[in-house]
RNA sequence: GACCCCAUCGUCUAGCGGUUAGGACACUGGCCUUUCACGCCGGCAACACGGGUUCGAUUCCCGUUGGGGUCGCCA
């Protein structure tokens, strides 16, 4: 590698499933490292301890290897500067938490995390700014040492300036400017011996010369908390350079609650990877007025960063299906499209899986169409009159069909049993049998009352296929009111998976 | 609420002081066609508002409004 090669990361948490989002700026860094003949490497990041799984990260792999997007250094194919796992890299990081305090600029805090909490909420309150009140910074050096070895349990915080202000600046938007005093001394290592993102990412970027940083602008606050640890440690800072963010159509944050974000869903409904690139690549960046139609080659041969319009994208799903029409119309020869429908949906695995749940309902093989249809369709339509739940209007129907979204949605492995669990559990909690509360959701799922197992049937089309077929059919039986959502989240509390991106 | 970011058709965007404000999706009228789709031709539709700067502002500056994000031992 050359002293001034470009390097860009994608820096995902495995935690749920691929998020359209990561595969965004995923292409953002890809191409912009190989467009200036740089790399592009993946680091996972890991140190959330409770939700980071094994299982995330193969998928998000998969997802971005489906994608084509290929990066030179990672968890799975090595590089010089790994490892490329933030959880094997804690020696690193606590060497660096040394350092820091070595040279007075952390310190361990001994706050419990209820006193945190009551903090944070009479800060909130009375508007003194947010967070935590730097009870711990003044604590003598020699006790906080004695407390530390007495084994009290501690994190170490970073202390921030009191006063003045930090300017960095963002590539796409020039100078930004904030005052010390309204961001606070935030942990850098917790006390499990994690270090918090805020820490691993600039050790990390650093150790691995990463020369840009390309991600969301939802990290834009945090940049002066990086930039006082690049100073800290004596560091020169990479390019900061944050993307917006794709919308949802209320122009919120893209989130599961109203969106596909997997990748996983567009995979699944058909969608090419060239088209999501493609489509992708055009929130925030256009190749030329005439041509909407371009490829990651052209993209690399044409991009400039500096060019990422700022305006936060909405992702509207029609453009896409109109794209990927074009690309299923005009790139490809028949023979070429039967080999991308194989690898879709029409191979021996996948029809193995649909079989086993069917195949004790046929009793010829022709049945086969008329019974696995569901498995290959994108949009069903409904007959709203199927959809009803027993006892229920329209309304009444939907708000159950909200309740079983927001289960769904909080449930972290999507496969048959915990889904079974859920929907016995919540029959109980609502009174009512349990067939009673899946009937409509056969008709939901599969477009008939009669159908494919339906906790075996989500799981195989997945958990945002399944969301958003629940989705479109309390759409058709015309929804719920923003008001009516709101009152039945009031009387209905669940708690939701938080859904992350890559930083 | 505080702080940060943003602002051209419903949506994605072009525009970088002087344009009938262009293209695409969606919607829509027509043509093509045994249906549908594709394709082709046409239509609807935008510079958030108020001040400056300037001979002239969609474009530059400042406010207002609106939207978004962040305020975690999550990333």
């Amino acid at each position: 590698m050359s002293d001034n090669e470009i390097r860009t990361r994608l820096a995902p948490s495995p935690t749920g499933d691929p998020h359209v989002g990561t595969a965004y700026q995923a292409l953002f860094d890809y191409v912009w490292a190989r467009k200036n003949g740089g790399r592009f490497i993946l680091r996972i990041e890991d140190t959330d301890r409770g939700r980071s799984t094994r299982e995330s990260e193969d998928a998000i792999i998969r997802s971005l290897k489906w994608l084509g997007l290929e990066w030179d250094e990672g968890p799975d194919v090595g590089g010089p500067f790994g490892p490329y796992r933030q959880s094997e890299r804690l020696d690193i990081y606590q060497e660096h938490v040394r350092m820091l305090i070595a040279e007075g600029h952390a310190y361990p805090c001994f706050c419990s995390r209820e006193r945190l909490a009551e903090v944070r909420e009479e800060r909130q309150r009375t508007g003194a700014g947010s967070g935590y009140d730097r009870k711990c910074r003044d604590i003598p050096a020699e006790e906080a040492l004695r407390r530390v070895e007495a084994g009290e349990e501690f994190t170490v915080r970073m202390k921030v300036p009191l006063e003045g202000k930090c300017r960095f600046t963002d590539l796409l938007r020039g100078e930004i400017e904030k005052d010390w005093a309204s961001i606070d001394d935030q942990v850098i290592l917790k006390a499990d011996g994690f270090p918090t993102y805020h820490l691993a990412v600039v050790v990390d970027d650093h150790l691995m010369r990463i020369t840009h940083i390309i991600r969301g602008e939802e990290w834009i606050n945090s940049v002066p908390k990086h930039v006082l640890l690049y100073d800290y440690f004596g560091w020169e800072p990479p390019v900061f350079c944050h993307l917006p963010l794709l919308r949802n159509s209320d122009r919120s944050k893209l989130s599961k609650r109203k969106n596909p974000v997997s990748i996983d869903w567009y995979r699944k409904t058909g969608i090419l990877p060239e088209a999501l690139l493609n489509f992708l690549g055009m929130m925030g960046w256009h190749l030329s007025d005439e041509k909407e139609k371009f490829s990651v080659a052209d993209m690399m041969e044409n991009f400039q960063l500096e060019d990422v319009t700022l305006g936060g994208p909405v992702f509207d799903l029609d453009k896409l299906k109109w794209l990927n029409g074009r690309y299923i119309r005009e790139d490809f020869t028949t023979e070429e499209l039967m080999d991308r429908l194989v690898e879709w949906g029409l191979n021996r695995d996948h029809f193995r899986r649909i079989l086993e749940i069917c195949r004790g309902r046929m009793t010829s093989l022709s049945d086969w169409g008329d019974l696995t249809g569901h498995f290959f369709t994108g949009r069903i339509q409904y007959e709203t009159g199927q959809l009803l739940m027993k006892d229920l209007d329209e309304t009444g129907t939907c708000e159950v069909l909200q309740i079983v979204l927001w289960e769904l949605e909080a449930i972290p492995v999507f496969s048959r049993d915990p889904i079974y669990s859920m929907f016995r559990e919540l029959s109980e909690k609502l009174g009512m049998k349990l067939r009673d509360l899946t009937a409509p959701l056969y008709v939901a799922v599969t477009g008939r009352e009669v159908s494919t197992p339906l906790f075996d049937t989500m799981e195989i089309l997945g958990g945002d296929v399944t969301r958003m077929r629940i989705r479109n059919a309390m759409d058709a039986l015309g929804g719920l009111s923003g008001k009516q959502l709101k009152r039945l989240e009031r009387r209905y509390v669940s708690g939701g998976t938080d859904e992350r991106e890559a930083d």
